[in-house]
DNA sequence: TCTGCAAAAAGTGTATACAGTTTTTAGCTT
DNA sequence: AAGCTAAAAACTGTATACACTTTTTGCAGA
């Protein structure tokens, strides 16, 4: 296995682990406990851990360790406005530019997150919702958009998990159903709102 | 020294590089070569090369090593996409909600780039020019979208190097000096184009 | 019982060692 | 001289070793 793919692997599973709150934000990391659990060495678990504090998930103190991240509130609203902000441009330009089959796609998504709301499949729910805008940076040929807004998503996650209960998941499906219907409409203002 | 400093300044030390092209795109980057060079082991070089990986400085091969990166016309054109779409928004808010005194600072900023550019001094405007659109999201008191963006440009840096002659860059000193105009005039629509 | 302190344990930070792979070199054949 | 092959050198990927720091533990004294 090469390198990449196996401290992959494990910044995959810990930014899982993260923001699925199976790690509690504050919970300390220690390097040779996750060594053993993982297999692997300190060596490839300490590349892992930094390469998540470049994604903010989680912060190390110097000769203390890794511990999941605790953003602040002031963080945590200029990390959403930053979202926000990118996802109400990137709904801009698709409104204006969206083909038919594209529009069709998101339909079929929004009617994924429905189900999994209605069958009260958390897990799916959180992905799929977060998938949403994703997948719209996709659709308008942006993968590069989709990743950046992929890491934002991720560091929302965890904050959401340490500040919002999370029964505002309903509204957001129906918010994205919202929206479809304003880009059907080539409403621009009523869908970036 | 704390590990965090001593990879972080081998990382800025090789961003810096990178962006004012010392390290040409597709060269290799040989762990030992830098181990030596910045007299430390392969250990910390290797920290550094994965967090750079991250920033999509640069790529590695499994087995062959580190490369800076050469970034395709097409992800060229959607890194430059995002980067469009934030400053819009970013701008778009800004007028709405600027104070004088954020006026002025912009303004200032932009008297220092013509400064720069005058001056001939080619990596000072390099980075002024940079910073404009990061000091306007400090401004607005959101440094974290500071920190995405100035990530997004020292990506756009390597690129435009690749694909760019470097005989635009006066023209984007007088681009934000249009855009400050706009701004002062509350011409949201002039300011975002 | 609580506090303070010293020894022990655990943990981080960096360097080095070693196995496996790729690249280079040198020699041999045609 | 050009091309092929095998040995050597260089390099990457991972584990381990070791110094130093922090945390925990255990005990003596108040």
């Amino acid at each position: 296995m090469d390198t990449t793919t196996a401290t992959r692997s494990i910044v995959d599973a810990l930014t899982k682990a993260i923001v699925e709150h199976r790690l509690h934000p504050g919970s300390k990391l220690a390097e040779q406990k996750l060594a053993d659990h993982f297999g692997v060495s300190r060596t490839l678990v300490r590349q892992a851990l930094f390469q998540l504090v470049q994604k903010r998930l989680i912060r190390m103190e110097p000769a203390r360790g890794a511990f999941v991240a605790t953003p602040s509130g002031e963080e945590a609203r200029q990390v959403f406005a930053v979202r926000r902000m990118l996802e109400a441009e990137m709904t801009r330009n698709f409104v204006r530019n969206a083909t038919k089959t594209q529009i069709q796609a998101l339909q079929e998504h929004v009617a994924q997150e429905k189900a999994a709301v209605q069958r009260g499949d958390v897990a799916g729910r959180t992905d799929l919702l977060g998938d949403f805008h994703v997948r719209m940076a996709e659709l308008m040929g942006n993968p590069v958009l989709g990743q950046i807004l992929g890491e934002l998503i991720s560091r929302c996650s965890l904050i959401t998990l340490m500040y919002q209960s999370d029964n505002a998941a309903e509204h957001s499906a129906e918010d994205h159903a919202a929206i479809l219907k304003a880009i059907v409409a080539k409403d621009e203002t009523l869908a970036v709102q």
